[in-house]
DNA sequence: ATACCAAAAAATGTATACAATTTTAAAAAT
DNA sequence: ATTTTTAAAATTGTATACATTTTTTGGTAT
């Protein structure tokens, strides 16, 4: 909405990427408009609003802290990707055009030439692929419903890329999953990307319960 | 949270559920203020709420609306619990104790006394049913997700109780499933499950698209 | 008459102030 | 020493006041 609220809600996300705000206790409203130079009231909106995002949940009878990670709930967000992200396809099919191929490739591309990104530029720059393939079946429910579910896991890939810097085999997958969608293969495509999806989950879920 | 801003969560939803509320034009932060005689603080929380709900989408540059419903969303949402409330049926059979099937099954008897209920209240009975069952799975992502997905039918599942007093047909479907899960039979259990879904979410979207 | 611009009005975003609740800490009682 | 009670501190919820942005409206020019 607002530019300082909008910056406020990527400020703080960022910092809960980054681990710079207490985990386990409960995070305060004075503490962080202090910290961000801003009155409780826009905290109170992003805090209210990344409890919605489930980035923080409840903590004790008032207040909100940092939702822990944990195998379980990574292994279900991968899950439900699995099952619901090859639902879109079939409108993303029917609807695509060159131009939105020719977007999609430009992503890729874009990822390719620069090896200097950072994991989470990366991270973000596959969603874009994604979401712009995605965005053409104009479903607005399905393609919400997805856009949370990757909003979840971004708490979980951030992690994964800094600490496997995996992201670079998915890109043949990426291509894979393009030439599908482009010759209209919607069965094709489906299992393509049902692969990449479980191959990215299994990978994190078994790092993350190697810990 | 606080009994204030829960009940005004409350009121406002009921108001759009009874169309109580303009449905094309932007919600104005003061006059709800002053129609529910609190100040425009949990107003804004409130409307906030239910946008990150998607009870309300973003009205122009700036505020919120109700959002329309439309045949499109309802056909998504029901083809989205076909496939992701089976899921959870795995580990429901896994957990599942006694006293949660009675507590089940104390619901649906409750249902099949009360014969004066209104079809809202027979709406959100169904949902503590089916919401009892998956509780016992323990697993907060998938039901949140699965809750997330009711909560955005419930708006839809009003209107066709209202319109259609359908909802008793279902419960021979309700009874099925419990068996299904008492017996610990995972297969038949889906199925039966997948199937009062798409029994419910064909009738709805016929209905939406005959008007 | 239509399009465009400017000023006023309206609506929302944000800050500050106050109220209510919860948490804490300390003291008293067992 | 441990538990309970009670008061103070801290924290959040809400109201009011102010700032900023958007929308509307009225006027002017073409």
């Amino acid at each position: 909405m607002n530019t300082a609220k909008q910056s406020l809600y990527e400020r703080i996300k960022q910092d809960i990427l980054d681990e710079q705000l207490p985990l386990g206790e409960g995070l305060k409203q004075q503490v962080l408009s202090l910290r961000y130079g801003v009155s409780r009231i826009p905290v109170r909106d992003t805090l209210l609003r990344l409890k919605s995002d489930g980035w923080l949940v409840p903590h004790g009878k008032r207040g909100v802290k940092i939702a822990p990670l944990n195998a379980e709930e990574a292994e279900d967000l991968y899950k439900l990707r699995v099952l619901v992200e090859p639902m879109i396809l079939e409108h993303v099919i029917e609807k695509i055009t060159l131009q939105d191929i020719g977007k999609a490739r430009d992503i890729l591309a874009y990822i390719e030439k620069n090896t200097g990104l950072s994991s989470q530029e990366v991270g973000e720059l596959n969603w874009q692929f994604h979401a712009c393939l995605y965005a053409c079946a104009k479903r607005d429910t399905l393609f919400s419903s997805i856009e949370n579910l990757h909003f979840k896991c971004s708490r979980y890939i951030g992690f994964h890329n800094r600490e496997l810097n995996y992201m670079h085999i998915s890109e043949q997958e990426h291509y894979q999953l393009l030439a599908a969608i482009e010759a209209e293969n919607l069965l094709l495509s489906q299992t393509i990307l049902q692969q990449h999806i479980q191959n990215a989950g299994e990978k994190l879920v078994s790092h993350l319960k190697s810990r």
